[in-house]
DNA sequence: CAGTCCAAGTCCTCTATAGGTCTAGTCCTA
DNA sequence: TAGGACTAGACCTATAGAGGACTTGGACTG
């Protein structure tokens, strides 16, 4: 089969490529995980010299879509498996554990305009409501606020959440074949609520530090808006400037 | 001029090459700004193919440490030149707005051992302490804590703090030959003590977002400890994972 | 004097090829 | 059975060259 790209003028052969590669990566041709053809046979398919082909791949790479290994092959990326709000906080050794998690609402309901608007829904149309709380030994750390559009994760409404296991992406792959490719993280400064506040077994209006994360799948659609929050105390984040 | 790169095994030729090149550029071969050879004169100056030499300058670039302009030429970086605290900050509109700049005090200290640590200095040795209020539309908004190693900066403690401008970094360029190449912020919460919050025309314990920031010349040496303090209701910071 | 055109110099794209390095699995041997 | 050598296949490095695209400044033209 062979995949001629059409670059437009302006626009460089390898960049054409990379959106032709990336079209059909999104397209399912080669699901999250698995091995792309090797090099030479791509740059035969497209019909395009090695060098080009590679440019196009590294573009990929760049961007997280794709996962390149010396001596294996190239790989769809599987998705962000741990995107740990730990890197946020730091309770008492900071140890690299995963904090262990615990659903305490479960909800499908018509979305509010706000999250509606993210999670690209039309006006009253459903989505999933979870409130889920995180616990470092023992201990309750983060409370999470998170919304999913409603026809995409309909399968998580009945199974019984205790084995979801401790981390959510992953099981949005596994149960919803929803891959979370990118996300964006807004953090602001906020006070408890009097309820939030005693999930977190802390004082109402306590400080709190607010994450609001917005992840989107392999094609870009924002699949998950979630609101954690965690005692201003314990935040930390490093950020490097160049 | 022959600089040929010794490739020692396990390194690729390219990597020995970005090396020598960034020695060329922090030995001051190539000032800050100013343009270095054409691709090819230094391809033949070091010995090695266009291809090989274009992978070094695309690593030396990825880092930081030049920049290349198209039909242009390659140039050294002149430093970050406003690296803006208001990045993590959103007061009022918002405009791209340079904060007004306040030397509130100057002094030469001893520094103290986590400063004296951060910088590279040995124990009891000298350090600039600056207080510096920045205020936009009048209103102060943040308060920096900046203290600077002092054989280095020496050439601040006598010119009029007026005349430096409302950016520091381009003041510690052309008066002390120091060009910032990098930082880490580092973001926490805290409280504001009295003192503190008596300049930001805060109460005393008001919550605030602490911005650490450590940063570095183009050899890495740390130049600059910055603690930055502004009002956590402010705080804004949006970070992408991919 | 203003505007256009041109030319030199620079980095960028694309091709083609040869060899090296790394990984994972297979097969053989002790 | 355990361990090591071998090999196929993948990506990585390095080279050489031709042509394109962009920027700048100077020459030319009206």
């Amino acid at each position: 089969m062979l995949h001629l790209v059409a670059s437009e003028p302006g626009q460089s052969r390898y960049a054409a490529l990379a959106l032709a590669l990336r079209a059909r990566i999104v397209g399912g041709e080669w699901p999250p995980g698995s091995a792309l053809p090797a090099e030479t046979t791509l740059a035969a398919e497209h019909g395009v010299a090695l060098g080009t082909l590679r440019r196009a791949l590294e573009l990929l790479a760049s961007q997280g879509l794709i996962e390149r290994r010396h001596g294996h092959g190239t790989f769809v990326r599987s998705g962000l498996s741990g995107a740990p709000m730990l890197r946020f906080f730091r309770f008492g050794e900071g140890t690299g554990e995963v904090p262990r998690s615990q659903i305490l609402t479960r909800q499908a309901l018509a979305a509010p305009a706000d999250v509606a608007r993210c999670l690209g829904l039309g006006r009253g149309e459903a989505a999933l409501r979870l409130l889920r709380l995180r616990s470092l030994g023992g201990q309750p750390c983060l409370l999470e606020d998170i919304w999913l559009p409603l026809p995409l994760f309909a399968s998580l409404i009945d199974t019984p959440s205790d084995d979801w296991g401790d981390l959510l992406y992953p099981a949005f792959a596994s149960r919803c074949g929803v891959h979370v490719a990118r996300a964006e993280d807004q953090i602001a400064f906020a006070r408890l609520t009097a309820a939030q506040a005693r999930h977190l077994h802390l004082g109402a209006g306590h400080p709190c530090a607010l994450v609001t994360r917005r992840a989107h799948d392999l094609s870009g659609r924002c699949v998950e808006l979630r609101r954690t929050r965690g005692d201003a105390h314990a935040f930390n984040y490093t950020v490097t400037i160049i």
